[in-house]
DNA sequence: GGTAAATTCTAACGTATGTTCGATTCTAGA
DNA sequence: TCTAGAATCGAACATACGTTAGAATTTACC
């Protein structure tokens, strides 16, 4: 699994430290939370000195707000270009399946800054907690009418509580990155299954070429 | 929404000031986290000098460990005596619905004692967190048997993966405590649009009945 | 290889917080 | 009302942690 973008080697070394040390961060966050990880244990992590943390980040306050602003960026993103790549022509339900899939897929190769993003956001302070949560409506609004489009095509019962069905959705895809090692499945088979519990649907021929389809678009690596 | 169930007047001063310092400590948990809550603010909250909470724990640990406890306990609890309740006749999906809406009940009726237990597991110490880890276990397979016996009764589609249905089931559910006021429902409207989400079936007039008797259970008030 | 900038180290400071303990106040029973 | 125990207070201690600033070292470029 990947936890952030690999900084080439080329690069300057302050943007190669800098990047182990937001790996680091999130790992940490995601694991004991934000008060509960001390810049120490970081440092240590990223092979620094404590005090040489202040010439990245003028304080604990903007590192773990760079961690969220990585994470929930690039999943938001990638959805949506997931979903454009199926053209105007895809149905509704297939628009639902490569959302899934592509939320579910950023999620798990986000790594620790999806799990430190979906964990701390409420401890993290106010002006950063405030921009995450304005994305979080925005995406929100998005899938809400990827919803209202497959239950108009019949893909879903009607009268369902659509904002409750979505609500319930996002919950459940991200509940997923804290499986326990047991039940580990692939994004595939995951998406499958909420895919066909949600659609009312059974597996199809057609179905499977169109997730293929879904898997090749364009996002993170 | 009742937070605990209230300690009689009668009782010691003792057992008041405990269960004041329990709640202050729920609440701060579930919106802090773990490290991120001083028993500074603990003791604040229950009208007490920080110092006079060693009288009642020996130790924050102990503190947090008191809170899991009494959230867990209660809500397994309640859900297999709904269910019992429905009598060794109830239908599979009977008892399922049965199991879904008590769950969703004592979450919201344990209200910031369910939030913490969710959210600081992780960052509690490690003897009360295996503890809590062993009852979930037991708590999921009573629930894997749910959902085996729904499917042999074919009113979950054959096939589907039900230890990961299982899993996204328990995240929903449990998400709705963190859902935003706008999107407040009963737990009864929560429980019926995920069985029919996840039963398929549409609402008939059989359910209505049975969805009563299965509110009608003992548990916790 | 030498130099200036970039990067890291080291040591210290101030504050917040969990914990302790003897003094003090409150409560219940005789 | 008196008293013993229960319950709380109040202040102090030790430590952990975020932060700072100047020295030391490394890196990139001529």
């Amino acid at each position: 699994m990947v936890n952030a973008p690999a900084v080439p080697m080329t690069a300057k070394k302050s943007d190669r430290t800098r990047q182990a040390v937001l790996d680091a961060a999130a790992r940490l966050f995601a694991r004991k939370g934000y008060a509960g990880t001390n810049l120490a244990e970081i440092a240590a992590e990223a092979g620094i000195q404590t005090g040489s943390l202040y010439y990245h980040f003028e304080s604990k306050d903007e590192l773990v707000g760079e961690v969220l602003r990585f994470g929930t960026a690039h999943s938001h993103e990638h959805a949506r270009s997931a979903v454009a790549a199926l053209g105007a022509r895809a149905s509704a339900v297939a628009r639902l399946r490569a959302a899934i899939e592509s939320h579910l897929d950023s999620l798990h190769h986000l790594g620790d800054y999806a799990l430190a993003g979906l964990r701390i956001v409420e401890q993290a302070p106010q002006p950063i907690r405030r921009n995450q949560y304005a994305n979080q409506r925005r995406y929100g609004e998005y899938w809400q009418t990827l919803l209202e489009n497959a239950q108009a095509e019949s893909a879903l019962p009607a009268g369902v509580d659509l904002l409750a069905l979505r609500l319930f959705l996002f919950d459940a895809m991200n509940g997923t990155v804290t499986w326990p090692a047991s039940a580990r499945r692939s994004t595939a088979e995951l998406a499958n299954t909420l895919i066909r519990v949600v659609t009312h649907s059974t597996p199809s021929r057609r179905r499977r070429g169109e997730r293929l389809r879904g898997k090749a678009a364009p996002g993170l690596g």
